[in-house]
DNA sequence: TTGTAGGCGTTATCAT
DNA sequence: ATGATAACGCCTACAA
């Protein structure tokens, strides 16, 4: 006598699961929640896990958040994907996110600040509980007007002037103190520096630093020699670099403001026929990956990308759970790379 | 006399605005959805936008979907976000999937099978629409139990051996015909094939294109000058060129799996005093980033990246909109991009 | 054309 | 310890 059995096409529900254990709905619930689970028979909560098991239940996580006002979300804003920075501290993030329960949506601005208003609206109508961003400028409309309605940050790798927010960042007097130092000991005395965008921190930061360490070093420090690119790219590297050659100032090494821009100087000295390092030594930062393998390998700035992500998703926890915390802000230290697209000083030093 | 005026700090709702035009949030829910904005009367529908508008209403998707079922979400599944081939794919993606008001969640398995499953666990509770997957193998139980409980997924790159999944793949045997062809018209005869993964598809599929395009040219296809990378990546690269070299057959070029692979035979090279392309010629495949400042800059089939995204999209759309429509997959044409990691042949083409 | 009512699946708050 | 009930915010037959 084959018992009747009535078969639901959809996903099992929890009143599945609580017809099964025979219980109430409430009950399996709160069975079926660890938080909540000691307030439930410890026999009747056996039942309900293996009801629970034995028909696959799995909780709807929309009708949950609906209830709960949670997500278990957090957004990833981040400028440009396809910089091989980004990877491993999406990586770190979700390695410290992932344990707590929290999953991360990475979104990708490209740069332009209309697209990352869209891609924020879009992660904030779906809830998510904090945001993690990578793409801050120093001066942050968007940013300030969240911070202002409460919305939960931490910064990455940039900061925002006058907003006091959570950030990880990484070490960038010690970093570019590091690059400097490297060529005063190969000899360099005419130093130039391809600055990053100074609508970022991180570019106001690291031409700060290499002033300061010219001025340690006992050099001048000669503006002329520091040239400004409009982004983080190649492509403004090379601009920039044309400019420090045609502006007619002798220098025999580069500080790149990051590595892209200091590839974009590979291209100019291909341009000119020039060759690095025998006519300028240049140095990123960053340590992005295959930087082993260019022409020549680049020496750089290594800052430690997984762990960067990895206190970026600590701290956001923190935040969410500790909303009215004091913000603290982690600095990490850089180390120096050396590879062959830095030598000695030619010994006629006021050449080139 | 001013008006008194309660203030919600949370977020408005469909009822707030319905109250603010003085309508039913019934009616209010129809004006603001395009989809039956038709059924009310056009003035009315207009008070309820411009209150939605000023009050700022952002329907919440939460409520939507437990509704309506569905979240407008689809999830991508990655092997290795650090490989720079992804982003532009990712990109591709977004570009089809935003106007058609999906967002996706990106996910990495680190080629690791465990975490796939984990991550694609992930996904499914959060109840993605369907499923981008780059992560295929040949033999992939995971993907064949997901295809038989209906879930709808397009697979880029890589294929299922028995499974009629929607695909969207370059072509690989018009690349490596390109890169052969190539290396035949520069004089080599002795070539090389550093192949990827057999238990992906497209490890086998440009394996099987070699030998073809081999035996198109009229070159005999020496077994002992294939072999097989266990990944692909720089490390496995890296092995299976010195299994090559020190098998001690003579070849004078290399067709990599992919550009990863063909960059771990730099560090062969390296390793063991030989120069590229004078000892040997290198042909890699994907036209990843920063390849023309590599040292030599490879020469590889170009793939495009972008519209391989963009297709994949579209093709996800189509099986979410029409999911009997028979799978169709799609064959993008790569192109060949001459740098110089290739040169013409040793004259004593018996050397090396 | 608009309003009514019920429900999507879960959990929090009562009461028992 | 468990059950009943309502509510999260939205959508949609159905009724008016």
């Amino acid at each position: 006598m084959a018992s009747p059995k009535i078969v639901r096409m959809t996903a099992p529900r929890l009143r599945d699961v609580a017809q099964l254990a025979g219980v109430h709905p409430a009950t399996a619930s709160r069975a079926l929640n660890p938080q909540t689970r000691q307030q439930v028979n410890a026999d009747t909560a056996r039942r309900v896990l293996r009801a629970a098991e034995s028909i696959g239940y799995q909780p709807n996580p929309i009708a949950r958040s609906l209830k709960t006002a949670r997500t278990g979300t957090v957004g990833l804003v981040i400028p440009d994907l396809t910089n091989p920075l980004f990877p491993p501290i999406v990586r770190g993030i979700e390695d410290v996110l992932t344990p707590a329960g929290y999953n991360a949506w990475i979104v990708n601005t490209d740069n332009d600040p209309q697209r990352e208003e869209a891609q924020v609206e879009a992660l904030r109508s779906r809830q998510v509980e904090g945001l993690i961003v990578a793409t801050a400028r120093r001066t942050h409309p968007l940013l300030a007007r969240l911070h202002r309605q409460g919305v939960k940050m931490v910064l990455v790798n940039r900061r925002v002037d006058g907003l006091e927010l959570p950030s990880v960042t990484a070490d960038d007097d010690a970093g570019i103190g590091l690059a400097v130092a490297h060529l005063v000991g190969l000899g360099h005395t005419r130093i130039a520096h391809l600055a990053g965008p100074q609508h970022t921190s991180t570019g106001v930061s690291r031409a700060r630093a290499f002033r300061h360490a010219l001025i340690d070093h006992g050099l001048p420090d000669d503006p002329a020699l520091t040239v400004e690119c409009g982004y983080w790219s190649e492509s403004e590297g090379a601009r920039g670099l044309r400019r420090l050659l045609d502006g007619g100032r002798a220098f025999t090494a580069v500080v790149a403001g990051n590595d892209l821009i200091a590839l974009g100087c590979y291209d100019v000295f291909a341009e000119r026929g020039m060759t690095c390092p025998d006519d300028v030594s240049v140095v990123g930062f960053n340590e992005m990956p295959y930087l082993d393998k260019m022409r020549p390998p680049l020496t750089t700035v290594a800052i430690p990308h997984y762990e960067i992500g990895a206190e970026a998703g600590r701290l956001l926890l923190d935040t969410i759970d500790e909303p009215d915390r004091y913000p603290r802000s982690v600095l990490l230290a850089p180390s120096l790379v050396v590879r062959a697209s830095t030598t000695p000083a030619p010994c006629d030093a006021a050449s080139r």
